[in-house]
DNA sequence: TTGTCGCGGGG
DNA sequence: GTGTACGCGACAA
């Protein structure tokens, strides 16, 4: 038999527009489509809920009769289809109701196992595979969300609550912001303060959301807070609470790691987020922690840096403290609407500036939007693509399978120069791990089907196809958005291919610990081999980490010869593995591994690692230390010793601001519970606020602390305005903040010099020996880490591969 | 100083 | 029936 593989990416059903699927355990799903993108059809059919078994023992021990499965989606009784190959789970059993299933593989696993079984899920894990109703419509038909439908055509609504406080069981809802599929924003008020006006504020948004009838609806942090908040106070003010499309369920709770605590005060340890059967609840935050996991550059995860990252906010962004956006509301209430207005605005652009990946990838997984929004790409979006991938073969899949013990072997990480090095260029390898698995086929043991190694070539091949037809689409349109969503996807899902294969505990279903070691050690060994291509070839290595080289080059080098050198370099490494020029810099402070500055060309610095950038650092030292490091990677010695003495001059004149000695700390400490602990351990900030006499304070309050004076602790309050920060007393301890100075962020550039050099150029001007060298002649060093470089003696490659 | 634990968000 | 990593801050040893 041959199989149709290219049904495995994309599965084989053809219904177009189906933009929201609801399934239940009686065998009957519905589903919400826009055939043509326009007006919305909701359609009911029959499934028959199915399960995996590793056997039909229990079945026979129950007396059940059962037939051969014969494909005929409307056939009574329990059916049994036996699976090829050598996977544990063999029979996929179905019936016409959930519940006729349930009941005769139970009662056979109660008198087999010798204890009473009610659940399915009771049974080991190794014996049997659930999915939730709606993916078990999605596998066994070959349907995914949104074929021929443009995220455009999306009808898609975001809600935004304003609220006394975070607490909903004791603070209320008093605006929600809409923003409707059309573009536009409206506000709902409570009209008073008490439970009539907000359970009256209640049932007018349940009305327009029902009105509007999105197919989406979008917040940030929805799941977070604003759909259980809205939850917990509908219960309390016994408002019903209709959201979703099928009138007769309320909102639906399913398990999730990343979901809030069900209710009951928190007695309950279970996680949940909440379902609104009929529609998709997209929540930004998580497609913010998507993107920033491979990207890296966002300064946080909030709705107004995001916003401002993206240029989403406009200039006149109306700002609000979260703690004080209900007094604003009593004082100046079209501040708290304009604030309102523009969080729903921005989330709007938001979902459809990041939410393309998760748009796409519902094309490709029989899972619903929403779970591929929220999922990880390993668990969520590659188990179900291989789970349908074998069904459809008629094979049986491999039971979840604890490791054999062997550890897991991670990347290599190499310091082979520290100081400063002139003319330095970054190399790296795009996607090495799953590179490295397709040019040496390396895949799980356990998938005789190859199915992992297929999905990763064909997203590989295909994503390069979506690269180009977005190019080729115009800028703005569907076409360019829908293609580069596609890729974003298909990259998504590539680069956690190897994840797949390594996740330990038995997390995924073919995961393999052998074969993830193997992709490591081909790229512990490519690494090496690019390092002693490129050292032999004029480079001075300075750091290697896992896929990629900095190196400086020889003075005389033009960008071109750097690139050729990386170009020749290229075409030793393995088929399918492809080193980059990444980007070259005019000089380099390498400090520790992951820890050095760059200096770029235009003059700007980069700063990575914690010994260069720790939000407790006091700014005056951090001030300087940008300065030096500019300085010396600009090649002026002088210029750093001039910084240095700039910042000592300053602190003896008390001439740094306050604020820039203190260091920012948030309070965890009640009073009371600091007063319990004092006795065994001293904590500088708290005795600091008892010093100054401030004896109240709350949990999560952020203050500045600085030291007076005899090694007193002295407070900063946080306030809104910085400008209020420029009348302060100066009362520091200046011996203090100037030992600091040289103990703390000095000592960042000693790598830099020679011992004795550093000495000098540190030293306090009184201190200077009479006869010092001139400081003049103080160069910057490179040191070579030397048991580093000898990895690089040659060796011979290994030759055996492993499948 | 070094190891571990938990967070990141929302009003 | 859930499941990223990473950098950072807070705390305990």
């Amino acid at each position: 038999m041959t199989i149709p593989r290219d049904e495995w990416l994309w599965g084989w059903d053809t219904t177009p527009g189906i933009v929201s699927v609801w399934a239940e355990e009686s065998g009957q799903a519905t589903v919400w489509r826009r055939p043509d993108g326009g007006a919305l059809l909701t359609e009911r059919a029959k499934f028959r809920p199915w399960v995996l078994l590793s056997s039909v023992d229990d079945l026979r021990a129950a007396g059940v009769r059962y037939q051969h499965d014969d494909g005929d989606a409307n056939a009574p009784g329990i059916r049994v289809r036996e699976l090829a190959g050598p996977g544990a789970l063999r029979v996929a059993v179905s019936a016409e109701r959930w519940n006729v299933l349930e009941t005769a593989i139970c009662r056979g696993a109660s008198k087999r196992l010798g204890q009473r079984i009610t659940r399915v899920q009771q049974l080991p894990r190794h014996e049997r595979h659930v999915l939730p109703p709606e993916e078990q419509y999605l596998v066994a038909t070959g349907r995914t969300y949104f074929r021929n439908l443009a995220f455009a055509q999306l009808q898609r609504l975001q809600f935004d609550l304003e609220t006394t406080g975070l607490d909903p069981r004791v603070h209320r809802i008093f605006l929600i912001a809409v923003g409707t599929p059309h573009g536009d924003v409206e506000l709902l008020e409570a009209r008073g303060q008490d439970d009539h006006a907000e359970a009256d504020l209640l049932r007018r948004f349940v009305t327009r959301v029902q009105q509007l009838d999105p197919d989406v609806i979008e917040n940030h942090n929805l799941h977070g807070f604003d759909l259980p908040f809205v939850r917990q106070r509908a219960k309390q003010l016994r408002v019903p609470l209709p959201l979703g499309r099928l009138h007769h369920t309320a909102l639906v709770e399913r398990a999730a790691m990343r979901g809030v605590s069900s209710d009951r005060d928190g007695a309950d340890e279970r996680r949940v987020r909440l379902i609104v059967p009929g529609r998709e609840c997209i929540d930004t935050l998580d497609a913010v922690r998507r993107y920033d996991f491979a990207a890296r550059e966002l300064p946080g995860y909030g709705l107004k840096a995001v916003a401002r990252h993206f240029g989403l906010s406009g200039p006149a962004r109306e700002l609000i403290p979260g703690d004080r956006i209900h007094a604003v509301y009593a004082s100046d209430p079209d501040r708290v609407r304009r604030y309102a207005a523009a969080d729903v605005t921005e989330v709007a652009g938001l979902a459809r500036i990041l939410g393309g990946a998760a748009f796409a990838l519902a094309r490709m997984a029989p899972r619903r939007y929403e779970r591929l929004a929220d999922a990880g790409a390993a668990t969520g979006v590659i188990d179900p693509l291989l789970v349908r991938a074998y069904l459809r073969a008629g094979h049986a899949l491999p039971a979840h399978a604890d490791g054999d013990g062997t550890v897991h072997s991670g990347a290599a990480l190499y310091l082979f120069t520290a100081g400063v090095v002139q003319r330095v260029v970054k190399v790296d390898v795009a996607s090495l791990y799953p590179s490295l698995m397709r040019a040496f086929r390396i895949g799980p043991v356990r998938d005789p089907l190859q199915a992992l190694l297929f999905l990763v070539d064909q997203l590989v091949e295909q994503r390069l196809h979506a690269k180009q037809r977005a190019k080729e689409a115009a800028a703005g349109s569907d076409e360019r958005f829908t293609q580069e969503a596609m890729s974003a996807a298909m990259k998504l899902v590539v680069n956690s291919a190897y994840g797949y294969l390594a996740a330990g505990d038995g997390l995924t279903r073919f995961a393999d610990v052998h074969a993830a070691n193997e992709v490591t050690r081909r790229g512990r060994e490519t690494l090496l081999l690019m390092c002693r291509a490129l050292a032999e070839r004029g480079a001075q290595l300075i750091e290697a980490d896992t896929d990629g080289v900095y190196f400086g080059v020889p003075d005389h080098w033009s960008e071109h010869d750097e690139r050729a050198m990386v170009d020749t370099v290229a075409a030793l490494l393995p088929p399918l593995v492809r080193l980059e020029f990444e980007g070259r810099y005019a000089a380099m402070l390498s400090h520790e591994a992951k820890n050095y500055a760059l200096l770029t060309f235009d003059g700007r610095l980069q700063l990575k690692g914690v010994a260069f950038r720790s939000s407790r650092a006091e700014p005056y030292g951090e001030a300087f230390l940008r300065t030096a490091i500019a300085r010396l990677l600009a090649g002026d010695v002088i210029g750093v010793r001039a910084a240095y003495l700039d910042t000592l001059t300053a602190l003896h004149g008390r001439a740094v601001p306050t604020v820039d000695v203190a260091s920012r700390v948030r309070l965890r400490k009640s009073p009371e519970a600091y007063a319990r602990s004092r006795q065994q351990r001293r904590e500088f900030a708290y005795e600091a606020l008892w010093q100054s006499g401030r004896q109240q304070w709350a949990p999560g309050d952020r203050v500045r602390v600085y030291r007076g004076a005899n090694g007193t602790g002295r407070v900063i309050d946080e306030v809104e305005d910085e400008a209020r920060l420029d009348h302060d007393a100066r009362d520091y301890d200046v011996a203090y903040y100037a030992a600091l100075l040289r103990r703390t962020f000095a000592a960042r550039l000693a790598r830099a010099f020679h011992a004795h050099d550093f000495d000098l150029l540190f030293a306090d001007a009184e201190q200077l020996p009479l006869f010092a060298p001139a400081l003049e002649t103080i160069r910057p060093v490179a040191t070579r880490e030397d048991d580093v470089w000898q990895l690089l003696e040659p060796e011979p490659l290994s030759t055996t591969g492993q499948t």
